[in-house]
RNA sequence: GGGCGCAUAGCUCAGUUGGCUAGAGCGCUUCCCUUACAAGGAAGAUGUCGGGGGUUCGAGUCCCUCUGCGCCCA
């Protein structure tokens, strides 16, 4: 126990609090709990390249106040911390920051020192370097980051076991990352497939629907001519992408539409190419865009991909992985003009091959007028700068119900029996599944990622033969392909014919994190640790992510474990800055973290977090962090205050009429705040606590001071006195959660242990014969006494010589029974009291005694 | 276009199966160095509960509708 000092401070308590819970292993999981003694969490790993914001700290602390609360309620809370560096937003940042940049094809260079440590030059080249080297590289930096992160949570006071820390490209990760593949891959979960894709030109990788974003983008519509095969004139449509015209392989119009229904059966010829396509019916037509009447591509939107399919129509692809026109012509572009138009374009990129071919389509006639400009929303990857184009290439997909109504239907009815806070989360859940419309694609074309862990036979013609994979066995994981070697084959095998090779790509870094609950939880290789978690209490996260990370998680632990991962998922909101726009860098108006716990503290930090409602988008508050800290700075004093009367006697107990009516509103607010954390209410919780706690330090203490100090004699003060201590004890741990440092500080100077492993309050602990509902009436008479003395500009201090009250027969009792010591707090000399039964609240009318002391 | 949410004091927000005179904090104004705390305390002013309609003895709360804002999906 320490000293209470003269003047306590919140000054340096974060240091000393955060090595002495390390050292103490006050947060350690207990893994001898059995599973209904366990809470556990599936703490969000964040991304560790991109970079700390105040929306870390906001969502973070809203599931550290649960986990505290879990503990104290004698739960063993298994709260591990993860780090999400692999995958493309650490690839980017380490190109930027070492002027690096991947090519597989270059050899590995041991001892290799990039050009750059931090700010290349803008002009600076990038060097291109091996993958291991990257990959090296990746992990320094990543390391890097997580050390900036890992300080900036223990300076939150996040109640993180960190033993348990995992990284999503460490070893484990990697080795759960590939057995739950192959697993998948074994109950035809998983499979590989050639087909169009959503390509990001300049990544060079596949994209995920889930990855998909809507930008507003100005386009142009332009009118053209096709000549009808029949001679019978011309077929108009509206286009916002003529560099297609090559890739057309038909025209469709809807099937009720009047104007085209003649046509369909007959054809027309490109303009520019001469190419002979159909006119199809179809109703994903839309009558109204347009002319009606539009062109199928292969391919220039989803759409056409439904088009192909559903009409069986043929390919002709002309745009590259590398975003140019190809060099090759599609099949059935073979005449001479059309031959020579092609070569116009090929090898250019897509928009200036758009510029060319609409000189050409002007030049030739073929367009109607000029390019009527619009904006319309075109599909991009979340994270690219230029369009999504759609190629063909094989990929891996994880089924997810967008191609299978009966796991759709499975998968939309664990959303239901997830438990969601705020329950309307649960819509964008279901939301999102009914809108699947494709399988999940998990491969992508980068370097910093898990592995597919397959390989694939090469045939004696030199063919690789992808529908063959060949899988290593679970004991040997984790693997990479490209340099391990299968079952089987001999090193010396690799690429040639009769050998092997690996699948060159890595999984989607949400086929990893997908599995954070396994990963945490050490599934397969620790069966008694991962019987005792799974399935989780909690996943917090937030909202945006739903459809991804939310969703993919569910889905993995559908096949896997047949249930869900968690019971609750936790959905928190977003930072806004004071003006309720949302924060971000471009407009400068980013906070850092660390500034503000510096400043106010990190229990003012917390303070402002935890006042937000959950699922609630909350404005940035320094407002908010200043009441904070004005209410741990409360607690000190008022901890002082109430411990400085020493221990009260041994057998001391509540007696006195106020004192056991306030512990009786203690009681109440304990059953408050545990409902509303029992319901994940942290902020109501905190309200709640508050309000008493601010009620007890303003009222309460003011009332019984002089009663304690024994001016009433010996029994009045071991009541207040014990009282006192009672209440405090309560009120230390109720905002445990929430200022966990200033709590510290203040229950050790009696208590010994950490109130953080204390037992959370009960109404139990206290006497429940006192009568809260005399507090009112009570508190009433104070306020007005003291409302006389400032209306009269005089100091508190001032005697009231006469306070005359008229009540309610109840009030008058209840007044009488804390007579004394609103005497004593308002320095009263006499009292009349009027009974009035016609008054629902009480009347004062005061006298001061200041005139006659002038 | 479909879905979800929000609208209460100058600001940020509470307001729990409909129930007393609609609350808190911040900010603002005034006063008080009071022996836990001046990094404090006491007090004051401020509302057509977004508009309209309905149900009800009674509506901030339930229903309908309109308006504005935000988010998710197409």
């Amino acid at each position: 126990m320490a000293e209470i000092p003269e003047k306590p401070s919140l000054d340096g308590i974060e240091a000393h609090w955060i090595d002495a819970w390390e050292s103490e292993g006050v947060y350690q999981f207990d893994r001898s709990a059995t599973r209904d003694r366990v809470y556990a969490i599936d703490t969000p790993p964040p991304t560790v390249s991109g970079s700390l914001h105040m929306g870390h700290v906001f969502s973070y602390t809203h599931t550290d106040t649960i986990a505290r609360y879990q503990r104290m309620r004698g739960k063993s809370v298994f709260y591990p911390m993860g780090w999400d560096d692999n995958g493309l937003p650490t690839e980017r940042r380490v190109q930027n920051f070492f002027g690096v940049r991947c090519d597989p094809s270059v050899p590995y260079q041991a001892g290799f020192q990039p050009p750059f440590r931090g700010d290349p030059p803008k002009d600076h080249q990038a060097v291109s370097i091996s993958r291991p080297n990257f990959i090296e590289l990746c992990e320094e930096l990543t390391h890097q980051d997580e050390k900036v992160f890992e300080d900036l949570f223990r300076r939150l006071g996040l109640s993180v076991d960190w033993a348990y820390l995992y990284a999503t490209i460490d070893e484990r990760s990697r080795r759960v990352s590939q057995r739950a593949f192959l697993r998948n891959l074994a109950r035809g979960e998983a499979y590989t497939q050639e087909a169009p894709t959503l390509w990001d030109v300049d990544f060079k990788t596949a994209v995920a629907q889930a990855e998909l974003e809507d930008r507003e983008r100005p386009g142009a519509y332009h009118q053209i001519r096709f000549a009808r095969t029949d001679g019978a004139g011309d077929v108009i449509i509206d286009t916002t992408r003529p560099v297609l015209i090559a890739a057309c392989v038909a025209l469709v119009a809807h099937p009720d539409d009047e104007r085209y229904q003649p046509l369909f059966g007959t054809s027309v010829r490109t303009p520019l190419y001469g190419v002979e396509v159909p006119i199809v019916a179809h109703p994903l037509a839309q009558p109204d865009k347009g002319t009606g009447i539009a062109m199928i591509c292969t391919f220039g939107d989803t759409t056409d991909v439904t088009w192909w399919r559903e009409l069986n129509l043929p390919t002709r692809a002309i745009i590259g992985r590398d975003g140019r026109i190809v060099a090759t012509p599609p099949n059935g572009l073979d005449s001479p003009d059309g031959l020579s138009a092609f070569e116009q374009i090929a090898g250019l990129y897509v928009n200036q091959a758009q510029n060319k071919v609409v000189d050409m389509l002007r030049e030739s006639g073929a367009m109607i007028g000029d390019p009527r400009p619009i904006t319309h929303p075109v599909k991009f990857f979340e994270k690219g700068d230029r369009p999504l184009e759609i190629v063909t290439s094989r990929q891996w997909y994880i089924r997810n119900g967008g191609r299978g109504d009966d796991l759709r239907r499975e998968l939309l009815a664990r959303g239901e029996s997830l438990t969601w806070h705020p329950d309307h989360m649960r819509h964008r859940y279901t939301n999102w599944v009914e809108g699947l419309n494709g399988d999940w694609l998990i491969s992508r074309q980068r370097y910093f990622g898990v592995p597919i862990p397959v390989w694939y036979p090469v045939d004696a013609h030199g063919e690789t033969d992808y529908d063959h994979p060949i899988v290593p066995d679970e004991s040997l994981l984790p693997i990479d392909p490209s340099t391990d070697v299968p079952p089987g084959y001999s090193a010396d095998r690799r690429d040639l014919p009769n050998g092997f090779t690996g699948d060159p790509d890595v999984m989607d870094t949400w086929a990893t994190s997908s599995l954070s609950p396994q990963i945490a939880g050490q599934w397969e290789e620790d069966a008694d640790l991962f019987a005792r978690l799974f399935p989780m209490d909690l996943r917090p996260q937030a909202h945006d992510i739903i459809r991804t990370w939310l969703f993919s998680t569910v889905v993995r632990a559908h096949f896997e474990h047949d249930s869900l991962p968690w019971t609750n998922a936790a959905l928190s909101g977003w930072i806004l800055d004071p003006d309720r726009k949302k924060m971000s860098k471009s407009k400068g108006n980013v906070v850092t973290p660390l500034d503000l716990f510096d400043k106010f503290g990190s229990d003012a930090v917390r303070y402002w977090a935890a006042s937000a409602r959950p699922g609630i988008d909350t404005a940035f508050s320094e407002e908010q962090m200043k009441v904070g800290r004005k209410l741990a700075t409360k607690l000190l004093n008022a901890s002082k205050f109430v411990l400085g009367f020493g221990e009260p006697p041994k057998d001391a107990t509540p007696s006195s009429a106020l004192d056991l009516a306030m512990l009786a509103r203690v009681a109440h607010t304990v059953d408050e705040a545990t409902r509303a954390f029992d319901d994940y209410d942290y902020a109501r919780a905190l309200e709640r606590t508050e309000a008493t706690f601010w009620w007890f330090c303003d009222d309460y203490v003011e009332l019984v001071k002089g009663r304690a100090y024994g001016v009433h004699g010996d029994d009045g003060a071991a009541s207040a006195q014990v009282s006192l201590r009672l209440a405090l004890s309560a009120l230390q741990r109720l905002l445990a959660p929430f200022i966990p440092f200033a709590t510290e500080s203040v229950w050790r100077w009696w208590q010994s242990g950490s109130v953080h492993t204390a037992s959370w309050p009960s109404a139990e602990e206290f006497s429940t014969s006192g009568d809260d509902a005399i507090l009112d009436p009570v508190g009433e008479v104070l306020a007005q006494i003291r409302r006389s003395k400032t209306e009269a500009k005089t100091s508190q201090k001032t005697p009231v010589s006469l306070a005359s009250v008229r009540a309610s027969t109840a009030h008058c009792a209840a007044i009488e029974s804390a007579r004394a010591e609103i005497t004593d707090a308002g320095s009263v000399e006499s009292w009349e009291m009027n009974t009035d039964d016609s008054l629902s609240t009480p009347s004062v009318t005061v006298q001061l005694a200041v005139d006659s002391a002038s």
